[in-house]
DNA sequence: AACGGGCGCAACCGCATTTAA
DNA sequence: GTTAAATGCGGTTGCGCCCGT
C-alpha cells in the first residue's frame, strides 16, 4: 500500500463464533504464514484457520500469500514500459483475464495486473473527459455487439469480450491499442467497425504488423474509450505543445521482497527512488503507453511462466 | 498551511470452478 | 452422481499519500 494503512484490523465473529480477522495484515501474522506456508506449501489454506494459527480466512491467507508474500514479486517495482506493452496486449487478446495475463509477467500478480489496468483506465477516461462506466452499467459492457452505429457519447468503456470472443476481443483490442494514436488524426464513425465480422484487418494479434504501416488501412475503431472529439482535439492541442520525450527512463529496478522485516506489517516498501531521482514526470505520464506504439518496432510477447527472466527487474 | 481530488494499492466480496468425500 | 468444501478469479472498496491550488 502506499500509505501503510493504520492497524485497524476488524474482527468479526461468524455464525460459529469463531473470530475472523480482516483488514491489513500485521507482521506477526505474515510471519506465521510464512512459516506455514516454508512447511506445508502453499495449499490448504483453511487449515490455517481450522489449526488455529491465524485468525483469517483460508481465502484471506491464499491472498496475502500470492499478492505480498511469495518470494521474487516485484512489489513497489512500478510497470516498466515493456510490461505495460505486454498488459495492454495480452488484455487485448484475453479480455480481463488477469491471472492468465499475470503469467506473462514474472514478479507480477493478477492484482497487480488489475490495478493497473484500472489506473490506467481512469487516467485514460480523465484525459479523454469521458465517464467511467458506472456499476449500473456493469450489464451493458457484457451485452453482445450489435450493427448500431457508434454512439461516442454512450460507447461501453469495456467491451470486454468473453473468452469464446477471444479473437474479437483480439481485434477489437487491438484497435484499442492503437486508437489513441488514431484518434489524433480523425475519427470517421463508420458503424462497420463494431461488428467483429467485418473487422479482417485486425486479425493480426500477438504477431500484429507495425500499426504504422496499416494506419490508413484501419477502419475506425469502435472503442473502449469513445473519443470525444472535444477531448481529441485537446489531446492533439497538447501533442503539439508538447513535443517528444523519451520516457524510459520510468524503468526502476528494484528487486526486494518488501514483506520481510517490515516494522508494522501492513504495508509495503514503496521503492520509488528511481522515479524521484532521475525521472520527473513527464507530460506522457498522461498517455496511455501505447498512443505511442507506433514510434517503435513491435516485439514478440514473451512466453508465459519461467521464460520470461529479462522482464524481472532490470537495471 | 490547509484543503481536496486523484492515485496507488491492499484486501474484501461474490461468483465460478475444481477437488474431495 | 451428488454435495460440500476449497480454491481461484474478477470486480470493487477503503484508505493513506501525494500534489496542485
Amino acid at each position: 500500500m502506499q500509505g501503510a494503512a493504520k492497524v485497524s484490523s476488524r474482527r468479526v465473529n461468524d455464525q460459529c463464533g469463531t473470530i475472523t480477522r480482516k483488514g491489513p495484515w500485521m507482521a506477526e501474522e505474515d510471519e506465521v504464514l510464512l512459516e506455514y506456508v516454508r512447511r506445508h506449501g502453499p495449499r490448504d489454506w483453511s487449515s490455517i484457520r481450522s489449526k488455529g494459527l491465524l485468525p483469517r480466512t483460508g481465502k484471506s491467507c491464499r491472498l496475502r500469500w500470492v499478492n505480498k508474500l511469495q518470494p521474487n514479486l516485484k512489489t513497489g517495482c512500478k510497470f516498466s514500459p515493456e510490461e505495460e506493452r505486454i498488459v495492454i496486449e495480452l488484455q487485448a487478446r484475453f479480455g480481463n483475464k488477469w491471472a492468465r495475463i499475470a503469467t506473462y509477467l514474472p514478479g507480477r500478480t493478477d492484482n497487480d495486473v488489475k490495478n493497473f489496468w484500472s489506473t490506467r483506465q481512469k487516467r485514460l477516461a480523465r484525459m479523454l473527459q469521458i465517464p467511467l462506466p458506472s456499476k449500473s452499467n456493469k450489464n451493458q459492457s457484457k451485452m453482445p455487439l450489435t450493427n448500431d452505429p457508434p454512439t461516442f457519447e454512450v460507447a461501453s468503456l469495456d467491451l470486454i469480450p468473453s473468452e469464446e470472443e477471444s479473437v474479437e476481443s483480439n481485434q477489437l483490442s487491438y484497435v484499442d491499442s492503437n486508437r489513441e494514436q488514431q484518434s489524433l488524426h480523425q475519427m470517421p464513425a463508420d458503424n462497420h467497425v463494431l461488428n467483429p465480422s467485418t473487422m479482417p484487418l485486425l486479425e493480426p494479434q500477438l504477431n500484429w504488423e507495425p500499426p504504422q504501416l496499416q494506419l490508413e488501412n484501419l477502419p475506425n475503431p469502435e472503442l473502449d474509450f469513445p473519443l470525444l472529439l472535444e477531448g481529441s482535439d485537446r489531446l492533439i492541442q497538447q501533442f503539439e505543445d508538447t513535443g517528444f520525450e523519451d520516457n524510459s527512463s520510468f524503468l526502476q529496478i528494484t528487486e526486494n521482497m518488501p514483506f520481510l522485516g517490515l516494522g508494522d506489517g501492513t504495508s509495503s516498501v514503496k521503492i520509488d527512488e528511481g522515479h524521484s531521482a532521475g525521472a520527473p514526470d513527464s507530460f506522457f505520464d498522461d498517455f496511455p503507453v501505447d498512443m505511442f506504439d507506433f514510434m517503435e518496432q513491435p516485439q514478440p510477447l514473451p512466453t508465459p511462466p519461467g521464460a520470461c527472466g529479462s522482464l524481472l527487474c532490470q537495471r
